[in-house]
DNA sequence: CCTGTGACGTCGT
DNA sequence: CACGACGCCACAG
């Protein structure tokens, strides 16, 4: 029985999937937009199936990447437009709103 | 069952 | 803004 069922993990994926390019979006929003309650759970997610997924759209809520992959998410957020100061992405103008699932 | 760890977030200093 | 501490949930040993 997990705590969190595989619609979750789905729901989670398709969220990151559907980041425009030249968008970010933190792991709290993802979260909240997936129903969970903590933001660790969508760095789970990332971690166990985020392949397959843009994850280089997926940040911090301080704007700034996660240590071992500041270089590669910075990159990638580069090649599409989002640019970083000392490493910090501007959440106020990249920072991408999820459509309410639930009314 | 308990402990350790982690792609996080928030509060206090 | 930077650093430290706590809380949160889920997985592995």
């Amino acid at each position: 029985m997990a705590a969190v069922t595989d619609e979750q993990v789905e729901l989670v994926r398709a969220l990151i999937c559907s980041i425009p390019a030249g968008q970010v979006a933190t792991y709290g929003d993802i979260a909240a937009a997936a129903g969970l309650s903590n933001a660790r759970t969508v760095g789970w997610i990332l971690r166990v199936d985020g392949s397959d997924l843009p994850w280089h759209r997926v940040i911090r809520a301080s704007g700034r990447p996660t240590d071992h992959l500041r270089t590669e998410q910075l990159e990638r957020l580069r090649a599409e437009g989002v640019l970083a100061v000392d490493g910090r992405v501007d959440l106020a103008a990249v920072r991408h709103r999820f459509p309410r699932t639930a009314g």
